[in-house]
DNA sequence: TTTAATAGTTGACAAAAGCAACTAATCATT
DNA sequence: AATGATTAGTTGCTTTTGTCAACTATTAAA
């Protein structure tokens, strides 16, 4: 077990060094990575909320309010209050915001990109067989 | 190709995700992640410099300063001028540097038990070969 | 032997994130 | 219905994390 944790750990080092390193690229954009996983979260989730991406990302809600703030002054994205609970406001990506939200994917399209530069057609396959056997053991296990 | 490019950012996105939420658990110590990550790698390095950490990492060089400056006055590490070339000075841990990191290492592994609490010892085995599997296509093709 | 490059330090600053106090609304209990 | 507890979201303030640029000292290159 013990060596168990040990591959583990060494697997988040490395693939985190990895992500840093390839995403220093194309990093000229208004919006920080932790900017456009939100952006992201926000368009692929409906009925979303501040308080959703709080717990989701489990960042500080005064946090996600300012972001959520600076999303909306530029308008990337637009609230909608419920009109069940007049506390909530959902929030949505306007037009704009899709076009940005491609921008920022088309950015860490070329970060992927780079990072698989040199590896070839097969190894890429096996490498996404790998993401996905990851995700599938981890995602099935900690549901609920 | 395509494709393939959003299964590797899906799966970069979940993971770091994961990453995020499993490492709040066991988060009181005088250092924050970026600092042991340092911590370990030079450790792990022998005659470990500044630069280097510099260049590994892809941090600002003021910043790692710093972080060795720290780590110095707490007595983590120790530094060992260069004979050949004054500029350089070669950092190790000390001994209460080893328990340092040993401290945050068992940490790291309650956040990695934590990850795969639920997961059976037979997934885990498949978990550590996928790992194992993407390290080392990325990283025969990412050498040189 | 000037010039350029590298290692590391430092001051000033910006960006990222957290903390705590607050308002307004809803929920739960009596 | 009145009370108190909870929740959604905002805002002021602070800390943490990281960058930029200027600087010294040293070495490498022309």
């Amino acid at each position: 077990m013990e060596r168990k944790i040990q591959d583990i750990k060494q697997f988040n080092r490395f693939y985190l060094r990895m992500m840093g390193l390839f995403s220093m690229y194309t990093d000229v954009s208004s919006y920080s990575a932790t900017e456009a996983m939100i952006l992201y979260e926000i368009s692929h989730t409906k009925n979303c909320t501040a308080s959703y991406l709080t717990n989701y990302f489990n960042f500080d809600k005064g946090y996600i309010s300012r972001i959520i703030r600076k999303f909306s002054r530029n308008n990337v994205i637009k609230r909608r209050p419920s009109e069940e609970d007049r506390r909530v406001q959902y929030i949505e990506l306007t037009e704009k915001g899709r076009d940005v939200l491609e921008e920022l994917s088309f950015k860490a399209d070329e970060n992927v990109q780079h990072m698989i530069k040199h590896v070839d057609e097969n190894d890429v396959t096996k490498l996404i067989k790998a993401m996905k056997q990851i995700e599938l053991i981890l995602n099935n296990n900690n549901k609920g």
